[in-house]
RNA sequence: GGUCUGGUAGUUCAGUUGGUUAGAACGCCGCCCUGUCACGGCGGAGGUCGUGGGUUCGAGUCCCAUCCAGAUCGCCA
């Protein structure tokens, strides 16, 4: 039987005690025993930190055996008195004082754990998720956990401040089959029909604002029935909110004010407002990507003209075509990319969709090009002079159609600077604006919107909304922090003529229109403020400040890449009653 | 869904060309130790080599299948 704490009332943590002659009482697990004979050590960990528990001489005879009967993992109560330490531990808080018990408590005992508990735990991953309660012991989980409640706090403080109201919209909802794949609940009250749980407060934060609720903030789970990712788990948190009587200016210069107030208060880091905008197509010619990382340069440089007439006909031809040949510049990076490093990449960049690479490798007086052969005299050297290319570095090109060869660059910068290990430590925050409003499908030959349907077309878009849909960009805004896509967010249509004129554009039929979104477009004709919003992924920027590599690790109870959670092994098998209860029936059974 | 990587004591790993009794460190257990803090000393236990087939006189090692985990692409705002 394990002892009670009768009597015993916690004055300190662990990582707090102080004042030598203080009488204390502190809680925690057994981190570690150093048991020399006649004198026994104790470190005692609770979530703060660590305080060495002493038993000696000094110490009565039972609260000594009861010490030395301790292992990994209890928990304990003690009483007693701090003083100083003989030798001091520079490394710990508390590394100048130690605790002379008196009153020694087991609270629980505890098994040999599959794992030991240490701050540099390099146990699989796959074990530390099954124990994930043992996993969640070690600090450097708990400091990430900690942080992330700091985050949310700050959200709750700044939106608040700023007169949000908190509201609650449902987790069983409507399933809006656009975008992600919906996770569905069944129902035994209405057998053969299904809730969905939401991909995001979308639709319900607008009625909000047709309701008049001005300023709107959750703290909102969303759910999406996807492949993982590091980045990426099937249910997250987003700091969502909207505002009304708005425009974009508004709804940024607010969240600025977030992003600011957030990094000073949590890390004491000062970033500087406002934040540096790019125009998605600016950001695709220059990087590639509508999320770069701006913490390093390498930018995509464009060489069409140089090349149309050039001898090799992937280049020229490619242009014929109507593509493009474009370049970027790995400075410095001939000694690191080796040949077979570069072979490397050029499997890489076919993995991703591109034909082929040809790069430049400038290490020793000549540059070693793979398509020298087919330049005339002086029109390498030309090149090299007009993307800035020195000797020392690689200069990679890719010849296709646009699309293609800006995303492979975009992600061959990355990858490229990542092994090269460029990328400087630091915050580096970026807006996005001015999306194209949508998206050519090749496949079927239609115009997607490419944001939801309920985007705001820029004011000066709205005249080609039917005559030309390429020339129509939307009031949408997405924010980047180190090449994370960290939030994303529009003006919605307020106006019901035009949302109407938007659902034709996209080619819905008043059917589908009614079927999808009826409630949601009935309610704008009851009068809405221009309004708009964002959601910040909680998670992502929990990631970033915590300088984690992975969700898991600022998720407290995580699901792996099936999106399984190891611990409670769900998702489960549910008994045949259950299932008949809800009319449904395993195909194959 | 595709491709790649990994799975050997509780944990992290090593394990030669296929060879007889599968090792190390940490952890764990026992004994000793009054100033440790990676305590120290002596001794000990602990393995269905992910699982199932196959090749072979013989498989941790080779082949096939499968499960689990990770990375990446597809997918995903």
């Amino acid at each position: 039987m394990a002892d009670n704490m009768k009597g015993l009332k916690r004055t300190h943590y662990c990582g707090d005690v102080e004042g030598i002659g203080n009488s204390v009482t502190v809680g925690g697990y057994v981190q570690k025993i150093r048991n020399l004979g006649n004198l026994i050590f104790i470190d005692l960990r609770d979530r703060t930190g660590i305080v060495q528990l002493a038993f000696n001489d000094a110490t009565d005879r039972t609260v000594f055996e009861k010490a030395s009967s301790c292992h990994s993992e209890y928990v304990l109560m003690a009483k007693g008195v701090v003083r100083e330490r003989e030798s001091k531990n520079t490394e710990i808080k508390t590394g100048n004082i130690e605790i002379i018990v008196d009153d020694l408590r087991i609270l629980a005992k505890s098994e040999t754990p599959p794992f030991e508990i240490v701050d540099n735990s390099n146990t699989n991953e796959e074990l530390r998720l099954k124990y994930r309660y043992l996993d969640l012991r070690r600090k450097p989980l708990q400091d990430n956990i900690i942080m992330r409640s700091k985050i949310a706090k700050v959200a709750r403080d700044y939106y608040y401040e700023n007169g949000f109201i908190e509201i609650e919209t449902p987790m069983m909802i409507k399933s809006t089959p656009e975008g992600a794949r919906d996770y569905l609940v069944p129902s035994r009250i209405h057998q053969g029909k299904f809730y969905a749980l939401p991909q995001s407060p979308q639709i319900y934060k607008q009625l909000l604002m047709v309701s008049g609720y001005d300023r709107y903030i959750q703290l909102a789970r969303c759910f999406r029935d996807e492949d993982l990712r590091a980045d990426r788990q099937p249910e997250f948190t987003q700091i969502d909110l909207e505002m009304s009587f708005v425009d974009v200016d508004d709804i940024m210069e607010m969240n600025e004010g977030f992003i600011h107030r957030l990094f000073e208060e949590l890390l004491n880091v000062e970033i500087p407002l406002p934040l540096p905008r790019l125009k998605y197509t600016d950001a695709m010619e220059m990087y590639g990507s509508d999320k770069p990382d701006t913490r390093f340069d390498m930018k995509i440089q464009n060489i069409s003209e140089m090349v149309k007439s050039c001898g090799f006909s992937v280049f020229t031809s490619a242009i014929e075509a109507g593509g493009s040949v474009r370049a970027i510049v790995a400075k410095n990076a001939a000694a690191a990319l080796t040949r077979k490093e570069i072979d490397k990449l050029i499997e890489y960049v076919r993995g991703i969709g591109a034909k082929g690479l040809a790069y430049v490798r400038w290490v020793e007086d000549e540059p070693n090009c793979s398509f020298g052969k087919f330049m005339a005299e002086g029109e390498l050297s030309a090149i090299l002079n007009a993307v800035g290319a020195e000797k020392g570095d690689v200069v990679f090109i890719v010849a296709d159609k646009n699309s293609t060869t800006l995303s492979t660059l975009g992600s061959l910068r990355l990858k490229v600077a990542k092994q090269l290990d460029i990328i400087p430590e630091g915050f580096n925050f970026l807006w996005i604006t001015e999306f194209p409003f949508f998206e050519y499908d090749e496949e079927s030959g239609n115009w997607l919107a490419m944001h939801h349907p309920f985007t705001m077309p820029m004011d000066e878009c709205l005249e080609y909304l039917e005559s030309d849909p390429a020339k129509v960009f939307a009031k949408a805004y997405d924010l980047v922090l180190n090449g994370t896509e960290l939030s994303s967010g529009s003006i919605r249509i307020n106006d019901y003529e035009l949302q109407q004129k938007m659902f034709k554009a996209l080619g819905l039929t008043d059917e589908e229109i009614e079927a999808k979104f009826g409630f949601l477009v009935d309610a704008y004709k009851y009068g809405a403020a221009p309004h708009g919003g964002m959601g910040i992924g909680l998670d992502r920027l929990a990631m970033i400040i915590c300088g984690a590599d992975n969700l898991r690790d600022v998720t407290a109870f995580p699901k792996v890449q099936n999106a399984s959670e190891l611990m409670s092994a769900c998702p489960a098998d549910v008994d045949k009653e259950s299932l008949d209860v809800l009319g449904i029936q395993i195909k194959g059974e």
